[in-house]
DNA sequence: TATGTGACTTACC
DNA sequence: CGGTAAGCCACAT
């Protein structure tokens, strides 16, 4: 694993790290906190990769709140369950009180 | 090596 | 106010 190795992806996953519990966040607001406000797929891309990483993908969501990474879960609403789990209202793919369980990376580091 | 795709977002008709 | 296009960049084929 060499530093040049490190690209947007890692520090995604740097971030994702820190986002606290019962809080979730957003693709755009990571890839903005990164300098890289057009990168928002590319977040979501990183999350396919999180998988045996300690990454909670479930707390990153699109600007919405709306779970449209759900299907990449196994079960078909395990993402919303875990959400829930933690004290997110989550109804229909769609994260209830979205703004007040919104955690803003640039606000917060 | 080249082409296509995607867990998004913003900007423009 | 809505739909469409473009941009981002790493990864898979």
């Amino acid at each position: 694993m060499k530093p040049e190795t490190l690209t947007f992806f890692d520090k995604v996953y740097e971030v994702a790290k820190q986002i606290p519990f019962g809080r979730v966040t957003s693709y755009g607001a990571i890839a903005k906190y990164l300098g890289a406000a057009r990168s928002a797929r590319m977040v979501g891309y990183a999350m396919n990769g999180s998988s045996g990483k300690d990454v909670p993908a479930h707390r990153v969501v699109n600007r919405n709140g709306l779970l449209t990474g759900k299907q990449h879960f196994d079960g078909t609403n395990l993402m919303q369950q875990l959400l829930e789990s933690e004290g997110v209202a989550v109804k229909n793919n769609q994260i209830q009180n979205f703004k007040t369980v919104f955690w803003d990376p640039s606000e917060a580091l």
